[in-house]
DNA sequence: GCCTGTTTAGCCAGTG
DNA sequence: CACTGGCTAAACAGGC
């Protein structure tokens, strides 16, 4: 029995934030955090249309999604920066596209009375599983540790640089209660704290339907006669059909090159993996700038597309063919995922025949990418973009860097 | 003591 | 109304 603020606050969250006024939504908000700089050069207030919020949850993440996609898809800047996914690479990232003020400035004032408020903290539309999943498959590796998975989110999303310990329990109880995450142990060659946490093999795309606040089924492994626990048979959507068993994350191991102890499930790496080479995700603590190797994403393998994730309420038969060709696979390796990579462009396009998916995206307002800088203007549609932004802003202010934790 | 993980429990919202 | 997925709280174990 408590609803106690915690609670309250969580089911009002979403309004609540909407009704901050802007001033204080974003300047309390985001005190501290060096990323200031990020946001600030561009608009301050980025908020266009108003929306409401259950708009918000309900139908806009494609949007939004949308542009992670993109963003994920991006050309992996891990490819074109030898400093490593996420550095402090100003000038590279800056130029693009931004837009100027000017323009901005008149959107802005256009939308000037709708807004009225920031929605830099209101919730993001994803789940914690999106979330986590976002953030696994834009590391180089497809894997992450806990910390990194945190300051991800964080770097994303300024909404959780509140409320820390509260959202943090809930990602590890996430990591921990479902499937679809699995604990890759640390070699010895990359020593820290905790594991590695990946996307089991047969995850597959959990957001295809696009939503991503909600997956039509959670993914379960099938449950070994062994024990009782509850479920077992019931659900559907196991992975391991019959012989599978509980995936073994040994089998994906940070280091591929080297020692393979356990044979029994084999596991066609799905996510990564398989790229030889050493996948180094850097060591929370130290970065010793040797981030050099960097190789090339693994997952360049095939041009997918993503997904669905753009188009909103498109049936699944519209979507695909909006959106490329789509992976025959079983979606592994292509990747259905969301976040995956190469998919950039497919996902304007769709929203381009689309013509409507508004995108409004709050959040996108939000901030981060906000900016309908190039070229697109937000109400117009075109969701992503925001893509860039995202990692221009991350870029800028994450030397990574224990910046956070303090707060 | 903090961090990482695991697990249990209750609540909420969406769906059929 | 029952189911189900997601969120939050919290207890607890282990490691450092
Ligand atoms: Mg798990």
């Amino acid at each position: 029995m408590h609803l106690n603020e915690e609670q309250s606050m969580n089911m009002l969250q979403n309004k609540a934030a909407y009704e901050l006024p802007m001033s204080v939504a974003s300047s309390s908000a985001m005190p501290a955090y060096s990323s200031m700089a990020a946001y600030t050069p561009q608009m301050p207030g980025p908020m266009h249309t108003a929306m409401h919020p259950h708009m918000y949850t309900g139908m806009n993440m494609q949007g939004h999604m949308g542009s992670m996609a993109t963003m994920n898809s991006m050309p992996p800047m891990h490819t074109m920066h030898p400093a490593g996914p996420i550095s402090p690479m100003n000038q590279a990232v800056m130029s693009p596209m931004r837009m100027d003020m000017n323009r901005a400035q008149a959107i802005n004032r256009a939308r000037e009375k709708t807004y009225r408020r920031s929605y830099t903290h209101a919730k993001p539309p994803y789940s914690y599983i999106s979330l986590i999943t976002m953030s696994i498959q834009q590391s180089p590796n497809k894997m992450c540790t806990l910390s990194e998975i945190y300051q991800f989110i964080m770097d994303l999303f300024p909404f959780y640089r509140q409320n820390q310990q509260r959202w943090q329990n809930s990602i590890r109880h996430s990591l921990s209660f479902n499937d679809c995450f699995v604990k890759v142990p640390r070699t010895p060659d990359r020593p820290g704290k905790g594991s590695y946490w990946t996307l089991h093999p047969d995850s597959g795309n959990m957001f295809e339907n696009g939503c991503y606040l909600r997956r039509q089924k959670r993914f379960k492994v099938q449950r070994r006669k062994g024990d009782p626990k509850g479920d077992d048979d019931g659900d559907d959507m196991d992975s391991g059909d019959e012989e599978g068993g509980p995936y073994e994350p040994a089998d994906i191991k940070p280091n591929p090159a080297e020692d393979q102890t356990s044979p029994s499930v084999k596991v066609e790496s799905p996510h990564s993996q398989q790229t030889p080479s050493q996948p180094q995700p850097k060591t929370e603590e130290q970065q010793p700038t040797d981030l050099t190797q960097q190789q090339p994403p693994p997952q360049q393998q095939q041009p997918t597309s993503l997904p669905h994730m753009g188009v909103p309420h498109l049936t699944h038969e519209q979507q695909q063919q909006l959106y490329v060709p789509h992976l025959g696979h079983h979606g592994m390796n292509n990747f259905t995922h969301p976040f995956s990579i190469n998919s950039l462009m497919s996902q304007s396009e769709a929203a381009k025949q689309l013509g409507e998916m508004k995108m409004y995206s709050p959040e996108m307002q939000y901030q981060y990418p906000t900016i309908q800088a190039d070229g697109k203007d937000i109400n117009g549609m075109v969701p992503n973009l925001a893509q860039s932004d995202y990692y221009r802003t991350v870029g800028q202010y994450v030397p990574h860097s224990t910046s956070v934790s303090a707060l």
